[in-house]
DNA sequence: GTTTTATATGAACGATTCGTCTCGTTAAGT
DNA sequence: ACTTAACGAGACGAATCGTTCATATAAAAC
């Protein structure tokens, strides 16, 4: 040991950290949520096992749990990688507005992300702190909706006695469900006569 | 050996079956669906383990295997089991009649049958075999609805642009979306706001 | 009653997967 | 140069999976 001891400077003060470490391959993240998605799309779902990510993504498994303690925070992760940003369209109408909505989310879903996103979903059912940040996700996801809605309400689309959350849990449910049930290549045009009615004056 | 070799008989045809077997436990079929039940209610999802239904039932895991081949036929043998027959109300209106059965489904669903039929939806996402046999299932809840739809239809309540199933549809994936984020405790009646307003004229 | 046959039981098996834990290495900060 | 932390690779025990035995038992066929 040096003078110098563990967690003290000159000055007397508690030194947190001398050293942030190495990171010896900053990719490591990235190398690891691709491989995972590469497993998905090879494999399958059955395929997605930490000792396979791993080794795909030529990583040690300690540095997999290090960053993601579960499968359902892996998921998360890679998730989030493939997610991009999303604004509401802005149409005019909130029925067009739920249309394109699906229409795009569908497409999207249609790619990598929807077995990813239905695996989150499904992991929720399992896995508490999974079902927790799908909640605060969904949470999101919702305010997002409430702006949409409440310009709908100022051009007086809306019928004044709804819920504005439930105007956009419906509609998220019926996403989600689409999803479940492996039905994603229905029109939103089409899913919007049902929901747009309903929330018409 | 007999003379009467095994698959003759006196007359030179080949005998099928000269014995249909026994079924010394009539029982193993309900023990191992209890004891998945009671697993379930115990030590929660994780704990129903294949291993743990065997102990638990005092059963081989041969027979299991035997009757539910996968976990995910063992979760759609218990929800049969627990789930009973229902038959949609009829007030005269479709908006109430929509309020009854989410009231109704719901409470179902707080008790054991809710975790199971979550978790049978979950295990449909990357299990085949479950996965045709829920759309199976929601293929004859929606029929079921179509009665009720049909009835409302009559009574000239509904917009006639509207495609039968997909307001089925929209009931029940905000059944489902309820119970897979744990929101069980909503009133029908509030939530057919938005569907019951949808699909009125 | 005896034989046949299908099922049930219980234990053991190899194969996976999990999550933890070393080990030696590498790179960033001091 | 020294310290520190993350890294890759993999060994490890535990748990679970799905299968395969040998054995027992009961219903049906004779």
């Amino acid at each position: 040991m040096t003078q110098n001891a563990v967690g003290k400077n000159e000055v007397g003060k508690i030194a947190q950290r001398r050293s942030i470490g190495a990171r010896k391959n900053p990719n490591a993240e990235a190398a690891i949520l691709d491989a995972a998605l590469t497993l998905l799309q090879s494999k399958g779902v059955k395929g997605l096992t930490m000792d396979a990510v791993a080794k795909e993504a030529k990583a040690g498994k300690a540095t997999i749990y290090r960053w993601w303690p579960t499968r359902g925070a892996l998921l998360l992760g890679i998730y989030a990688r493939i997610k991009g940003p999303h604004t509401h369209s802005d149409t005019g109408h909130i029925e067009t507005d739920i249309a394109a909505f699906l229409d795009y989310v569908f497409e999207f879903w249609r790619g990598d992300a929807g077995p990813v996103f239905a695996l989150i979903i499904a992991e929720a059912q399992s896995d508490a702190s999974v079902a927790e940040a799908l909640a605060q996700y969904r949470a999101e996801r919702i305010k997002d909706w409430l702006v949409v809605i409440d310009r709908a309400a100022e051009r007086g689309e809306l019928n004044v006695t709804l819920e504005r959350e439930q105007i956009a849990d419906a509609i998220i449910a019926v996403a989600w469900h689409h999803l479940l049930t492996n039905r994603l290549h229905v029109k939103g045009a089409e899913l919007v006569q049902v929901l747009g009615f309903g929330i018409l004056k």
